[in-house]
DNA sequence: CTCTATGCAAAAACTTTGCAGGGAT
DNA sequence: ATCCCTGCAAAGTTTTTGCATAGAG
């Protein structure tokens, strides 16, 4: 969907930032931060995290907290839980299916935490 | 267990500060930042922070990062599930049945995220 | 005596806020 | 003209580091 139209559709004023950012979340598989995008786009980082306050607020993505203290945004698409590693720090969905509840709770969102393949095979220890 | 015990069953050198900090997180039910203790406790926050991340290596206790962007801290006992409130911030421990697994990954804790029922009861919405 | 732990102050890292200027309607 | 958005700089928050002193064995 052009980025405008979700925009539109929230009722969130549409901006040259906004849209830049909408697309970069739509191209990216995995969770980014804003040093994972700062070099590709043009924008200061106080009107990157206003916009990404204001698309949280309206529900459009999700935000993920990872070991190294920064923040992970994703555009809110079908639920699916996420890992975290806590040796390489990477956020990755998992599709598969992993299905939580919680009487009385909403849930938004599931983190897994632990040791990726990828550092367990290398070695890559804390 | 009394605290000195576990220190030395981990070849951890006793010492005052550790001992309190491993007394308050036996003694809690829930995860606590170094915020929630640090009016019950005398020491300084590097100390704390210090001791905090010997313990980590150590295996000794579990670090959960809320939507405050502070690190909550309990001793790592049976593995369960924790559910952080994205209005108020708590860090809770699920006991109830959570069980996940992931192929080729090393699963250290799960998190999920939401609104607690307390929030939403008493609409403290977003 | 030696080696590690502690407290204080300063630094670091990520995110937020204040403010003035710009754009859109 | 008004209202909100943006960029820059400065502030805020949590956690970490440097350094001198204190403490344990």
């Amino acid at each position: 969907m052009p980025s405008g139209k979700l925009l539109e559709e929230k009722g969130i004023k549409v901006t040259q930032a906004r849209k830049e950012i909408l697309e970069i979340l739509e191209t990216c598989t995995q969770p980014v931060s804003y040093e994972n995008i700062k070099e590709s786009i043009s924008m200061d980082k106080a009107t990157f995290y206003r916009n990404i306050s204001k698309f949280e607020e309206s529900n459009l993505i999700n935000a993920i907290e990872s070991h190294d203290k920064k923040r992970y945004f994703e555009l809110k698409r079908k639920p699916h839980a996420h890992f975290t590693c806590r040796v390489c720090n990477q956020v990755e969905c998992i599709k598969s299916g992993i299905y939580v509840t919680l009487q009385n709770y909403d849930i938004e969102n599931v983190i897994i935490q632990g040791i990726c393949p990828s550092c367990k095979l290398t070695n890559r220890l804390p």
